[in-house]
DNA sequence: TCTGGGGTCCTAGGACCC
DNA sequence: TCTGGGGTCCTAGGACCC
């Protein structure tokens, strides 16, 4: 069996923990630069507020419904995640951390009750964290996502912890959930099963695999299975990433080539840090400009370039010089640009990695941005290279709530 | 005035090999 | 007029997730 924990309105109950005159009040939280909701309470949900929702439309309506507003608090919601996920790990020897919100346990070889053993996670979780979880608890995954969602639904009745333990329950909980509110039946799937009549989760269960190989391929191919209760989707152990992204919208246009290099060699520093963080080095880049999608009366213009390096590094040195050697073939002037971002690939281990013949990263460096990032991790960007300026992400954050838990000593210049 | 950011996996098709 | 067969590897783009 598996379990599925899922934090309820993640964001906005971060924002609730440390604020208690915030309970029983809407709350929605802002995408960076106050762009667009990205969550809601359940109160904010009842208003209406869609998920996604264009924040400058719905100025009104937070006003006059008394709606906190927060711009996103990564570094709260980050920790406050660690914890949770601490905890939950206690309850199984294999765990997966799916997303910031959600985990997934093993229960193999486990014998407890089910619907027990999740009501003792959400109350530990409460009562440790003050974060409000449910659990799935089911023979796959994507089943123990079903019961997470029934879970969530029927508070009522589940107490917040649900198993899908039975064949009867499997195909009561599949013949009440919609197609495309399964894991992973995405818009386009969805189309393509709707046409053929499966309107239910159940429905999906019933096609015949050669036709859900032939038009949603091998992945709802195991999908199915999954839903009908064979295990086909692993637990996931791997902890490094494979691609690193760090890519923003800018609050206000950006026109020269000098603001857009100053951007994307901090964008390139910040990426390398994680990059650095999970020991790894790098043999691609990737970069790209983008001006404003939305403004119907300038054309929209987008470039990327992918960077192939002569060498494998995790140096921002290096990092920011081939950076902007890219961004010297996607510039266009006379452009307003909106957005730029830098995305990392192709790792390799960093502690065994074999150099290339002729170029390689300049070894010093290894042990530079070691000094730096030492320095960094308690005074944020204290050393940076000139071509950045200090304010990192220049983001609109009209409503940031205070960093509660990760609370950073102030930012010191310091002169190298 | 104002529209997010960061990931994973799979596949078709091209380039290449003998 | 006629032009094999069987592979591997890589990549861009699509679909999906939170």
């Amino acid at each position: 069996m598996y379990s599925l924990i899922d934090c309820n309105n993640f964001y906005a109950s971060c924002e609730r923990v440390f604020n208690p005159s915030l309970r029983n009040v809407p709350i929605v939280v802002l995408s960076n630069n106050d762009g667009c909701v990205i969550a809601r309470s359940n109160e904010a949900k009842a208003l209406g507020i869609p998920m996604g929702a264009v924040a400058f439309q719905y100025q009104h309506l937070f006003k006059t419904h008394g709606v906190k507003v927060f711009s996103a608090n990564f570094h709260l919601y980050g920790d406050m995640s660690h914890r949770v996920m601490n905890i939950l790990s206690t309850y199984s020897p294999v765990s997966e951390i799916y997303s910031i919100d959600e985990c997934f346990l093993s229960l193999h070889g486990m014998k407890v009750d089910y619907h027990e053993y999740g009501l003792d996670m959400m109350r530990k979780v409460k009562k440790w964290t003050g974060i409000p979880v449910c659990v799935g608890t089911a023979p796959t995954k994507a089943l123990a996502k079903v019961a997470n969602r029934i879970a969530k639904k029927f508070p009522d009745i589940t107490h917040g912890s649900y198993a899908i333990d039975s064949e009867e329950k499997r195909i009561k909980a599949l013949k009440w959930l919609s197609v495309e509110d399964v894991w992973g039946v995405g818009r386009q799937n969805a189309k393509k099963l709707f046409a053929i009549g499966a309107k239910k989760a159940y429905d999906f269960t019933l096609l015949p695999e050669s036709w859900v190989l032939k038009n949603m391929t091998i992945v709802g191919l195991r999908l199915q299975r999954e839903l009908k209760g064979i295990p086909s989707i692993e637990m996931e152990e791997e902890e490094k990433k494979q691609s690193i992204a760090t890519t923003r919208s800018f609050s206000d246009d950006v026109n020269t080539f000098a603001e857009l290099k100053e951007r994307l060699t901090a964008y390139t520093t910040a990426a390398a840090e994680k990059l650095r963080a999970q020991n790894s080095l790098c043999h691609t880049m990737n970069l790209f400009v983008e001006t404003n999608r939305f403004k119907e009366t300038e054309t929209y213009y987008y470039k990327s370039i992918q960077l192939k390096l002569p060498f494998a590094t995790s140096s921002t040195i290096e990092m920011v010089a081939f950076a902007v050697m890219g961004l010297k073939h996607i510039y266009r002037p006379h452009l307003h640009y909106k957005k730029a971002g830098v995305i990392l690939s192709k790792f390799v281990d960093a502690d065994c990695y074999q150099p290339s013949l002729f170029f390689n990263s300049d070894p010093r460096h290894k042990e530079l941005m070691k000094v730096i990032d030492k320095i960094n991790a308690t005074n944020h960007n204290a050393v940076r290279l000139a071509g950045m300026d200090k304010n990192t992400f220049k983001m609109r954050q009209e409503h940031l709530s205070p960093a509660y838990t990760t609370n950073i000593n102030d930012v010191i210049e310091v002169r190298v």
